[in-house]
RNA sequence: GGGCGCUUAGCUCAGUUGGUUAGAGCGCAGCCUUCACACGGCUGAGGUCGGAGGUUCGAGUCCUCUAGCGCCCA
């Protein structure tokens, strides 16, 4: 046994760490049977974004239940994952290196970036950007795992893997290969949310609503057709797409525009003529009840367009500007087509808003535009990431059918153990709002690429309607670079020849197959056999939406079972003020100051002490009690394995064995007796807290028992621990101490696993975070339960079954405490007399530990006194003698 | 507008299925230089459980209404 003189919390990260990754402590165990397997899909970092205390705090939680299975004796499949792959990175890499990616240009080999990013975005080859892409991500990935190590996170570093890597392209493409081949996919083109600064496509589950300032423009319309009424007024937000306008609607019971179904009337300015039409989706209550579609101006253009059947008039580019259109051509008619292009003319080339402010002037210069525009605020669609709204445009996507799903997806989500369960409503409210299918493509450069391509007739037009596809053997591919199978490389892009596709994934068609990523999927059959499906999906309850259901979605097309039994959500951290931390109010904070102030494992214990599903305000506060509580695990340690081990017995190390004998002798004092047994009940509580993912009353259980245990029982036993070899009572107090320890260190180990491995060190070898988890029923009620006469002992054991010794005794103790403290007196001072009143029964457990509480409470021999009486008193007179 | 959660001591939070005088930690106050620990210990003060109504022998806990805060979605 080896206790340092003065223990200390500080460098045991470095310490600790290195002998973990040495060892192999957190190694999963990749022959382990299915049933004994614990595996855990963890989120994957998006590694270019800062780590923030957040992250710290939820990924300790998942840590702590790795750490209680494992030690639960299951192999732990924990490994990490860095979301390298995406638009993040792409942004952070144009910030970085000042470059953009212009994938008409050619790989340069021999491209450096320069030192300084320059003042205007230097345009680079795809190739190239995707080299700085991956360069910039191994640095960053290398920052995450340090801080990842050195919070204690017991992650397998050898199963790391990445969403950009060989094996989650490999994965990616082929499950998407198998959904083009079951018909779950589908690509067409067709109206498109997207993003004009990004200058790509985005997905509903992207989508966010922003309170905008706006402002109705009622204009009026001329009726082609008739003469009374000869005109009609809508209002809009949108005034600039009047030339998209394909026609108007109202709805189908509105008796003001009854009479004008069927008709046609002519937009302003354009002169272009529109049906007038019903339709259920209008609402009279909106503007003047009868709204203008175009192509289009939001969701419910693209609802109009598709039932009505309604042309398509796309004035909007893919840069957010006004295109030039074929005035006069087909589709494009006009009954004054020198004024439409007159009036086009002004505005093409501009921008949604300049062409805004510009077509309300000539409307209003026109007299088309009644009275004036009328401010409201109003919700517009963004990309979450976005900073403007999103435009609709018609382009060529892939979609996986997720609407079909819907029945089964929800089937799922109750099938699930949420944790806490009220987060299954966040899944379910998704599901049931699904509007559209899952688009998955990409305008972007840095990501999993779709594995087709295209044959291209002689006449040049590209055949989408039959993709090219690689066999599985070939994968991960490039079409970008690869060739079709039989295809010369020379006929990309002729007639003739073939095209590859030119997008890419979104992150989540690839991080929504984590578990396989993870698991082995079609890459190590057995061991995918053994670990699929997970155990554990810990996540925020932010991208219950996008991560966990596209993964359920993932899971369900391809295996038709949920990827996992249990998912954990974890709140969000607040800061001290209760707002939500988030780098854009600035308050968002990395936790290595955290950890370096305070040291790991108090982090961990602030972070362990916030509940899932429940926001945590940030609190150092927190920190520097699980630092002090640390402390004290060192120092109390330190004082019971000195008693232990001083008295130089055989039972040095004395506890219960993990095959249920007893080592060392019997536990023969009531007091003893009751500590151990209310130590089981903890064992017991912190253990059903935690099968339940309730970590933190598993640590404030413990916590608790702890601070008493260090008060009360250690300055019980304190003295009668001395006892030379061969006295019974000081073996009982020393095989107590020692089981005790032992127990609590375990308990404590998944929360605080730098200093309960350190003091394990001391006494014990190997590492406590592979010794099995507290058993109350091997350790523990063998000495508390009733006893036998055991061979060596001549008297039989005292049986005080559930006799609250420690707690009569505790408050006595506490009694005199207070004595001494209102009479200013150091806890020293002897007390003179000590005279309890009492009923009987407690009077005996009193007695039982009379001796125990003479030496805690410095209570002079002879000067207690019991006495059997009612009402229960307890009365302490000091001796004056200072 | 819809859904979900929260509201208990100055602060951060526990309060299981309704059951005696509502708990903890931090902070605060006072005391103790104790031989595991001054990065400590002991003791204490501090709350009409957001509001209103109801069910009940009994409500922080269940029901209804309501206010405020937060998150998610439209």
């Amino acid at each position: 046994m080896r206790i340092p003189d003065k223990p200390t919390v500080d460098g045991l990260e470095t310490k600790w760490g290195e002998v973990w990754e040495a060892t192999g402590t957190y190694r999963f165990d990749g022959d382990a049977p299915s049933g004994r397997v614990f595996a855990i899909d963890t989120p994957p970092p998006t590694v270019s974004g800062a780590l923030h205390i957040g992250h710290a705090m939820s990924y300790t939680h998942t840590d702590v239940t790795a750490r209680f299975q494992r030690m639960r004796g299951k192999a732990v499949l924990y490994p990490m994952g860095w979301d390298d792959n995406g638009l993040p990175t792409e942004r952070r890499v144009q910030n970085y290196f000042g470059v953009r990616c212009d994938p008409d240009l050619p790989y340069d080999p021999g491209f450096e970036p320069p030192p300084q990013p320059g003042k205007e975005l230097l345009a680079i080859s795809r190739p190239n950007f995707v080299e700085l892409c991956h360069r910039l991500t191994a640095e960053d990935e290398r920052a995450f795992e340090h801080l990842w190590r050195t919070l204690g996170l017991s992650v397998d570093w050898s199963r790391t893997y990445t969403t950009i890597g060989d094996v989650a392209r490999r994965a990616s493409q082929r499950a998407f290969l198998r959904m083009l081949e079951r018909g779950e996919v589908y690509h067409h083109e067709a109206p498109t949310l997207w993003d004009v600064d990004f200058g790509t496509a985005v997905s509903q589950a992207e989508l966010e609503d922003r309170e905008r300032p706006g402002a109705y423009h009622r204009i009026r319309f001329r009726l082609v057709d008739l003469d009374s009424p000869s005109s009609v007024e809508i209002e809009t937000t949108r005034p600039e797409l009047l030339p998209a306008c394909v026609a108007l609607v109202a709805h189908p019971d509105d008796a003001r525009y009854r009479p004008l179904f069927g008709h046609t009337a002519s937009t302003p300015l354009f002169g272009v003529h529109v049906p007038v039409l019903a339709h259920p989706l209008a609402d009279p209550e909106k503007g003047t009840g009868i709204a203008m579609v175009c192509t289009f101006g939001d969701t419910t253009d693209i609802a109009w367009w598709r039932e009505l059947e309604l042309p398509t008039r796309t004035v909007i580019g893919r840069d957010g500007r006004l295109e030039p259109v074929p005035w006069g051509a087909p589709g494009w008619e006009s009954d004054d087509l020198d004024r439409a292009l007159s009036a086009y003319g002004e505005l093409v080339g501009r921008t949604v808003r300049q062409a805004q402010e510009h077509i309300v002037e000539l409307l209003a210069r026109s007299g088309d535009l009644v009275g004036e525009p009328r401010p409201i605020t109003h919700p517009v669609k963004f990309y979450e990431k976005g900073e403007h709204p999103l435009e609709i445009v018609s382009s060529r996507q892939w979609f996986v059918r997720t609407l079909r799903l819907r029945e089964r997806l929800l089937r799922r989500g109750d099938e699930l153990r949420w944790h806490p369960p009220f987060m299954a409503h966040r899944y379910r409210a998704w599901v049931e709002g699904l509007n559209s299918d899952w688009n998955i493509s990409r305008q972007r450069f840095f990501g999993v690429p779709f594995p087709v391509w295209y044959a291209v007739d002689d006449d040049g037009t590209v055949r989408y309607d039959a993709p090219l596809v690689p066999s599985e053997g070939c994968l991960p591919v490039d079409p970008s670079t690869d060739a079709p199978d039989g295809w010369d490389p020379d006929r990309r892009g002729q007639p003739g020849g073939f095209v590859g596709d030119p997008d890419v994934m979104d992150t989540w068609a690839t991080s929504s197959l984590t578990p396989m990523i993870a698991g082995g999927w079609e890459e190590d059959p057995d061991l995918f056999a053994r670990v699929f499906p997970f155990d554990l999906r810990p996540q925020a309850h932010e991208i219950i939406r996008t991560w966990l259901f596209s993964s359920v979605v993932r899971s369900e097309l391809e295996l038709g079972v949920l990827p996992w039994t249990d998912a954990a959500i974890s709140g969000f951290v607040v800061d001290p003020d209760r707002k939500k931390m988030s780098k854009s109010k600035g308050n968002a904070t990395t936790p290595l100051p955290y950890l370096e102030r305070h040291g790991a494992d108090a982090v961990r214990y602030w972070a362990a002490s916030g509940k899932l599903g429940t926001d945590t305000a940030l609190d150092e506060g927190q920190m520097k009690v699980g630092r002090r509580l640390a402390i004290k695990i060192l120092n109390a340690s330190k004082f019971v394995l000195g008693r232990v081990g001083d008295a130089g017995d055989a039972d040095g190390t004395a506890h219960a064995g993990k095959d249920g004998q007893l080592l060392g002798p019997r536990v023969t004092e009531p007091i003893d007796r009751d500590l151990l047994r209310r130590l089981g009940g903890v064992v017991q509580e912190a253990t059903s807290a935690l099968t339940g993912y309730d970590h933190s009353r598993a640590l404030e259980t413990t916590e608790s028992f702890f601070w008493s245990f260090c008060d009360d029982y250690l300055e019980l036993v304190k003295l009668r621990s001395y006892g030379e070899p061969g006295d019974a009572a000081a073996a009982s107090a020393r095989t107590t101490l020692s089981l005790a320890l032992s127990v609590q260190l375990r308990l404590f180990a998944p929360f605080l696993p730098y200093v309960t491995e350190e003091v394990w060190s001391w006494w014990q070898t190997g590492s406590v975070h592979l010794e099995p988890w507290p058993d109350v029923s091997v350790e523990l009620a063998p000495l508390v339960r009733s006893a036998k006469r055991e061979p060596g002992h001549d008297e039989a054991v005292i049986d005080w079954g559930e006799a609250p010794v420690l707690d009569d005794v505790s408050a006595v103790l506490a009694a005199v405490r207070k004595e001494k403290t209102t009479q200013k007196r150091s806890m020293r001072a002897r007390v003179a007399s000590l005279t309890v009143v009492d009923r009987a029964e407690r009077l005996e457990r009193l007695r039982s530990a009379r001796s125990d509480l003479l030496d805690a409470g410095g209570v002079e021999p002879g000067g207690l006194v019991l006495e059997e009486g009612e009402p229960s008193s307890i009365s302490v007179v000091l001796d004056s003698s200072a």
